[in-house]
RNA sequence: GGAAGGGUGUCCGAGUGGUUUAAGGAAACGGUCUUGAAAACCGUCGUGCCGGCAACGGUACCGAGGGUUCGAAUCCCUCCCCUUCCGCCA
């Protein structure tokens, strides 16, 4: 969530900020509410005072019977204020939890998708002197993908993923995690883009697939419920990204400054309902209700944490580009970038079949908003307090293999392998 | 799943109704001493919220949430987690 303060003392930037992401929040009635709170939290706070005064002077004494009596009738009206105050505070907090974060001046400002910006493309298009097909007509074709089996036991938008395609996707995991983890290459793509950080390498985590309700609300990540499965009869959901879990990791806990930036790569599987997608990318397993991710998560202190989501991006790219998968990358306009994001970049690799680009790969930038209602602070090292900042960006998804799949497909059906990922499959050059 | 014992501040740990504004120790930070370091000694040392320019004052927090009481870390209830033993099992 943001910061209270923001709002009492800049209403209007809040209103702007909110509405160019699209978010209708009564601002108005925030601060009403908010002054209701201070008004009645002050009322509270002096019956307490006075209960505190009662009570400190029977300490070791014999109870006077007439402080016992004004004890009595303090506690009714007490127990009444806390009433009003606890309603109102909780009004408070739901309406302030529904403020977005704010989108940076640089996010490109934009009512729908549509309107993020292309900032750069990388790679050439291939060009074929053969009918292509598409990475769903190739897996079927080499047995690597079973949708039908998949409905028949979980339902639509599950599948069976076999053979040689899970070979390559397991490459992919790993030359993920080794990039992530080189040191060397974190300390060229810091020099070439000019950043300012560490190059402490991103550790290897798997986290818990699942989480409390308590969890994904203190990340604002269960802000669509639809979107997230829940187990029956636990209270426990089912992670949607591996970021769910990570990031929620120092849930209340302070860091030291002198342990930044924490850089986590990990790996779960994702589940998501997509509600509401019904009859979309129904072909092949661009859009499923499970798949695997790999995903990078940092903690940082405010004043690294938009390099360090830079960093991320260019990592992102690098992983494209060791790949050879033609891509572009957008800025997100604040209509997209989402609800905890005050910026986001996303890459999109572009699909031969579909003759289009399709998203890869989003980079989060969420300053302080998950880490104020996550309770994760860093102790700098002039004993100062301060919230972290976190940042988070897919390493990975199944999807670059719908990119590998479709731009090194060859005219006999097959697919070349990149040379980056052959050491990972045995040293094969194609599937 | 069954039984027992536990969850206290950055860490360890005392505390079973009002002398606790959470003892004591460690770590950390500042200082004295020292050529320097260590040791010793002195001092500082939780977080949120509200008020205040500030100094500071008030309030809440001892796993979470309720309850009893004039008053709860302490008593009661529910839940969560951890440890040990048993059972089961990748």
């Amino acid at each position: 969530m943001i910061d209270i303060q923001l709002v009492r003392d800049n209403p209007e930037f809040v209103k702007e900020k909110a509405t160019q992401k699209g978010y209708e929040v009564d601002i108005d009635r925030l601060l009403q509410l908010d002054n209701d709170r201070k008004e009645l939290l002050q009322t509270v706070e002096s019956l307490r005072a006075r209960r505190n005064e009662i009570s400190e002077s029977m300490k070791g004494g014999k109870p006077a019977d007439e402080l016992i009596e004004e004890g009595r009738l303090l506690k009714v009206e007490l127990s009444e204020r806390e009433g009003y105050l606890e309603a109102t505070e909780s009004e408070w907090l739901e309406l302030l939890k529904s403020v977005p974060n704010m989108p940076l001046d640089v996010v490109p400002v934009g009512s729908t998708e549509d309107e993020n910006v292309v900032v750069k493309t990388w790679g050439d298009k291939p060009q074929f002197n053969f009918e292509i097909k598409n990475h769903a007509e190739i897996a079927e074709a080499k047995g690597w993908l079973d949708k039908d089996r998949g409905a028949k036991i979980a339902g639509s938008r599950f599948v069976y993923l076999k053979g040689d395609l899970v070979r390559l996707e397991m490459a992919l995991w790993q030359f993920g995690v080794d990039v992530a983890g080189s040191e060397s290459t974190l300390q060229r793509l810091i020099a070439e883009n000019n950043l300012n950080l560490s190059s402490k390498p991103f550790m290897p985590v798997l986290p818990p697939a699942v989480a409390k309700k308590e969890i994904f609300e203190a990340t604002g990540r269960l802000n669509k419920e639809e979107q997230t499965y829940k187990i029956e009869d636990e209270d426990l959901w089912l992670n949607a990204s591996a970021e769910h879990t990570i990031a929620p990791m120092y849930y209340k806990e302070i860091l030291d400054e002198a342990e930044l930036p924490l850089r986590y790569i990990g790996y779960t599987t994702a589940f998501r309902r997509e509600a509401g997608t019904y009859g979309k990318d129904t072909e092949g397993f661009l859009r499923l209700h499970q798949f695997n991710k790999l995903e990078m998560e940092s903690f940082t202190d405010a004043q690294t944490s938009l390099d360090e989501h830079l960093l991320m991006v260019a990592i992102q790219e690098h992983l494209m580009q060791q790949l050879g998968l033609p891509y572009q990358v957008l800025e997100k306009c604040t209509a997209d970038i989402g609800r905890p994001n005050a910026k986001g970049v996303d890459i999109e690799v572009w699909l031969p079949g579909q003759d289009r680009y399709r998203e890869t790969h989003t980079a989060d930038y969420i300053s302080d908003f998950q880490t104020r209602s996550m309770q994760t602070k860093v102790r700098k090292n002039d004993g100062t307090l301060e919230l972290a900042h976190t940042n988070d960006a897919t390493a990975f998804s199944q999807r670059p293999l719908i990119g590998i799949i479709e731009n090194f497909q060859t005219a006999e059906g097959d697919v070349i392998i990149p040379d980056v990922l052959r050491p990972y499959m045995g040293g094969r050059e194609k599937i």
